[in-house]
DNA sequence: GTCTATAGACGGATAGAC
DNA sequence: GTCTATCCGTCTATAGAC
């Protein structure tokens, strides 16, 4: 399962055949297909070992005293988007890869939105003006597409939107002195 | 080029095999390597296409009287962000693939920086709180983001987030959804 | 331009030895 | 559990007829 990941992250998803997954993993292809009945299963076993893996990091960063830039830090990780961009192509033409990753998904954000419900709560801001869903949507999507330019080479404006970003989690998460003031 | 794009679509681009382009273009697989030496040629052919078709829309944004709510209408349309997914996926592992969506990408980066510039500025917009850029970063990956979602069957908070955009698109000085109502 | 036919590589999956 | 060996299908790409 960790050479699975590894091929797709660095050769993409229809780079992972049960050959170079056994090469990978030192063994012969035979072997993959004793502990999966097929591909799908094993690519089903890498998608729900991540998202548990995943979805244990998010409760953490719940209790984490700064629940957005844990939010923003978590969908920067090169390794996670990279692999979550793989199952999201995936997910279009298997129907077994999509429905997990739409229940996955579903948990990701119910989660999300519970972290920052608290952390904007905590710090006195509208939740009518700024609906805990729609900001963690935001962090956590655009953290990801960040990731995914980062991965193609684009790099441009990520410098300016990375400030824009912090200016907001002062705002919204660690509220400064100063940036009390600014909200209001 | 066009069963190509919709093969990529539908089936994901594992599944555009020249086999079945052919097959859904009405001809033999042979003739496709008369057009395109090779697949990865005709995957760029249908990248550039689709580039070229879409920096031309942009372009018409701009001069839109409403240049932030176009880019959010274009970067909704499914059909559009199904195939960039795929040319994402695809990038990861062919190099001419990558070279070339990334150019692509900060094209459209420049322009769309552009055309928010035209319309915060004209609107009185604080531009050093508010950067084009990132603004513009927000609005199109963000309705990809949506897009993608939706194409998985995700559409939690989908609703509160378009209502929190439709906010913000009336504050940074575009025509509000009332006013629109009133000139249809 | 479009076709038939095919070479040659690689894929998923299975049988059966050890 | 792990292997060797293999079946059979699909793939890219090419040769050559029409």
């Amino acid at each position: 399962m960790e050479a699975t990941a590894q091929i797709m992250r660095d050769q993409g998803y229809a780079a992972a055949t049960s050959r170079r997954v056994a090469a990978l993993a030192g063994v012969k292809p035979a072997l993959v297909y004793y502990y999966f009945a097929t591909m799908d299963d094993l690519f089903l076993a890498v998608l729900r070992a991540g998202a548990k893996a995943s979805l244990a990091r998010m409760r953490q960063a719940i209790t984490d005293d700064d629940p957005l830039r844990a939010l923003w830090v978590m969908n920067s990780d090169l390794r996670f988007t990279g692999l979550y961009t793989e199952f999201m192509a995936l997910a279009n033409h298997r129907k077994a890869i999509g429905t997990e990753l739409k229940a996955y998904a579903e948990r990701v954000r119910d989660l999300e939105t519970a972290a920052v419900t608290v952390a904007l709560r905590a710090h006195g801001v509208d939740l009518d003006e700024y609906p805990p869903v729609a900001v963690s949507m935001v962090v956590s999507q655009m953290a990801r597409s960040l990731s995914n330019e980062t991965t193609l080479g684009v790099t441009e404006g990520h410098g300016e939107f990375r400030k824009f970003v912090e200016r907001h989690f002062d705002r919204f998460g660690s509220a400064s002195s100063a940036e009390r003031t600014q909200r209001a």
